[in-house]
DNA sequence: AGTAGCATTGCAAGCGTATGCATAACTCCG
DNA sequence: CGGAGTTATGCATACGCTTGCAATGCTACT
């Protein structure tokens, strides 16, 4: 069986008996074109299930209408939802999202010079970012990139994030104010702004704090189990703290787990536990567990429509913007 | 500032003195071109940081190299799992996903037509699937569907799915080897193959079942509060099933939940639970919970392959492959 | 009726790459 | 050294669309 060869415009053209070029414009809102050519070329075009070559469009345009989306941190416990959102919101502005994913540093340059041959119109990284060779390349070639949930240093690109630092120290007073002490951090990511918020309200309110301070700091920290491990390695070590911020919920699920079923510590009064995110199992009854709420719907939108913006006003000045997350206390922190 | 034109295929020819079809060729894996000219084509594209335009190139070529994802179930628990392994094996294939986000009949339909329009090479639908019309359409353009996790009468797609049935009488199986007798079924889905394969493996064995049955039958549940209180909502009506399968684990996580927390039932002497997709919450200790565990990475690396294979042999025949799902048992099941 | 002014249409030249065909350059032998 | 056979290269055209420019058709007004 032969192939049917797809209909083109100057199909659709000769079956209204009009121009191509006219046909072009029947299918270009805005174009210069009278209602009553355009209506016989539309009904010409579903006669052939024409649809424009957006490929070809592409070409003479200029732009693809291609948005790349790197995508680095599948085990992000919203990981589906925030690519939701980023496929919808770019498709609601009218253009196609490419996604890639990447891991090393080579992959993601590898990513990107993929995006540049295919023309993207712009480049939506999430938790990661492109090395400064590749970011220059795509400043040059007039790429705007969003780089979203990760700041990069010396990379020319807008950064979308939320305010951990703000995080810190709403986590820093809460402790505070409810008057616990020795402060261990369980994070995967060795210098989280958080920790540094933390510190800032600590050193705030020295006259009030009575020596209420970080004594424990672990790193490379992720999942359930091992939060697990954690506890029970800090209690064998005879580290006590009475509070554990952790910068994921499920490490402190882990911890959590770890004081009911091994330890026997009694959360909240011995024990406060802090987790970062707000996954479903965090609000579940058996759990309950006090953490923060990062806007993601926002925090993607912004992206997005920051990435659009630069790319319709063909600006390059990078922006950074910062969210505010909230703090949510459940049953893992004493109540007031 | 003015901006700065990417250069193209002539530029780098005029810089290495060649013509531009032997840019085109040095670019072109296994093009007849000479090892010497090839080098400095390569060499005058570095310096012009000279990246063949796809764009172009797939209208030349006829073909875009563009695969599309329609992604239907953003909540199911391995979305980011299977959509990852998507791109991933999409990407390795030389191809790129371009995806986009479907929940009603009309934005699959709407969806496809960009997917046409964009001149994609294949189509991977996730749990839903296009129109009669949409993919007829898509055959008379010669572009070849692969539906994954879905099964749809009477569309000209292929479909890869997981042996449903063949789970429904693993889990009938093993329920009468325990002899529990009263079944309950609690799914999001009115019509799932895997109560069918149930009933079937009880008809089966009819001689030794003595009466095992299903006695209750809630569809239109999802999720760990739904659960939790379509259990209590059980007992409160006096049906009192003593297993519950379940078509999702956070669902079964939420019966979990009810029976130790609101209805002080014994599990799983008294009640055993069985969940689907083993989920990393149904591994944890505090749950322990059977469930089947489904093979998303060999789901989608099939799908893929099947996909890119009919691309590139341009076939348009459906192929029907279902993966064997295998069933954990654990905790909320009584052991032999 | 004549004409200025605007809306509509057609013409043709790109956009950047691939590729069939013709030509030129080699390679290898005799 | 000459020529057959092979390999490399260049030329020109095609892919399907957009768009500047010129030509045409129309409206309304004097």
């Amino acid at each position: 069986m032969t192939v049917k060869r797809r209909s083109n415009s100057q199909d659709v053209a000769d079956l209204a008996s009009v121009s191509q070029a006219s046909v072009s414009r029947a299918f270009t809102p805005g174009a210069s074109i009278s209602a009553k050519t355009k209506a016989k070329i539309l009904n010409a075009a579903a006669k052939l299930d024409y649809q424009p070559n957006i490929i070809a469009r592409s070409l003479s345009k200029n732009q693809s209408g291609l948005v790349g989306i790197l995508f680095a941190n599948w085990d992000h416990p919203k990981a589906a939802e925030i690519l939701k959102g980023l496929c919808e919101a770019i498709t609601e502005k009218g253009f196609k999202p490419v996604v890639q994913s990447a891991n090393t540093l080579e992959s993601v340059d590898r990513a990107f010079t993929d995006f540049l041959s295919y023309q993207v119109d712009g480049v939506i990284v999430f938790s990661t970012s492109p090395s400064a060779n590749m970011s220059a390349l795509c400043i040059r070639s007039n790429i705007p990139i969003v780089l979203l949930n990760h700041t990069a240093p010396g990379i020319n690109a807008s950064i979308i994030t939320i305010d951990s630092t703000k995080v810190g120290r709403d986590i820093g007073n809460a402790l505070l104010e409810r008057a616990y002490k020795r402060i261990a951090i369980v994070s995967s990511d060795p210098n989280s702004q958080v920790v540094s918020g933390i510190s800032d309200s600590l050193a705030e309110t020295v006259n009030q704090t009575q020596g209420t301070r970080i004594i424990s700091e672990r790193t490379g920290i992720h999942g359930y189990e091992a939060g697990l491990q954690t506890i029970i390695d800090l209690w064998r070590e005879d580290i006590k703290p009475d509070v554990v911020v952790c910068t994921s919920d499920y490490t402190a699920l882990g911890i959590l787990s770890g004081c009911r079923h091994a330890l026997n510590i009694n959360v909240p009064q011995d024990l406060c536990i802090i987790g970062l995110g707000d996954i479903p199992a965090a609000g579940w009854t058996d759990h309950d567990l006090s953490t923060v709420k990062i806007p993601h719907n926002e925090l993607v939108r912004t992206s997005v429509t920051t990435l659009i913006s630069k790319i319709e006003t063909q600006s390059m000045d990078p922006e950074s913007i910062k969210l505010d997350a909230k703090l949510i206390l459940r049953g893992t922190i004493k109540s007031l």
